[in-house]
DNA sequence: TACCGTAGTTCCAGAATACCGAACTATTGG
DNA sequence: CCAATAGTTCGGTATTCTGGAACTACGGTA
């Protein structure tokens, strides 16, 4: 059936998931297929931002891998979905309450805002 | 002199504090923060596990930095206190739902597919 | 003053992981 | 068979994680 090596429902980790979409690729990812309530296959599923097939490919595994979404390949594509029974029998509510949060977050997006650097010049102001 | 620096409430990340809360050792530290409603040093916060200062260190600066925990230097120790109020405004209900799922994620597997929800706390003192 | 113990941080290496271009592997259609 | 599509795997580099050793900062005690 499933080509794809998937944790059991019962293997799927708190932290793995949380880790998993930890990410802003993989968290657009998960929104895309909360939204189509189908499966999707890789292509319409990633974000449109201009992110390689490789990188992609990446993120679906460790979301695959996580628990968070099951793969089945479908001829010459595949066909992610989420894994919302498996997660919300483990973890009631907590993959909905994450994609409610997920729309607070949608704004300047990641990577090279000068507004916040996350690295300072540490600890104790002058004495 | 509030010691060390902290995003602004705004600059809070969803992808960050998922980020830091997909750890087991950045979890832990929360739930114990979360648990003792009062402030910790890192010593008391920390797991009881065999962890190095020098990682511990760094596992709360990851949660500083992500806005998940703010840092306030007191004499020879530092208090750590869960940014609950500023995690509510930005994402109602998250914090409580991931600490409300961690339970879950207590022990190496669970067997089965079961949907009893574990609501044992069994441990929640710090001294 | 000096000295000591506690509490964390910083520095430095090595291990692990993330990113992305290039090459590769199916599968479908002409 | 050949070409196009959809993803994966393979390299190198970049970033992060981990932990030992050294360091800083504060409080107490003479």
């Amino acid at each position: 059936m499933s080509g794809y090596l998937h944790p059991a429902p019962g293997d799927i980790r708190l932290t793995t998931v949380l880790a998993a979409l930890g990410d802003p690729v993989r968290i657009a990812i998960v929104r895309a297929l909360a939204a189509a309530e189908i499966g999707l296959n890789c292509s319409a599923a990633g974000p449109i931002e201009n992110v390689p097939r490789s990188t992609l490919s990446h993120h679906f595994r460790v979301l695959r891998e996580a628990g968070v979404i099951s793969m089945v390949k479908k001829g010459v594509e595949n066909i992610n979905t989420l894994r919302r029974a498996d997660l919300d029998d483990r973890f009631p509510g907590l993959l909905d309450q994450i994609l409610r949060s997920s729309c607070a977050d949608l704004g300047p997006d990641s990577a090279g805002a000068s507004t916040s650097p996350p690295e300072a010049p540490a600890a104790s102001a002058a004495p």
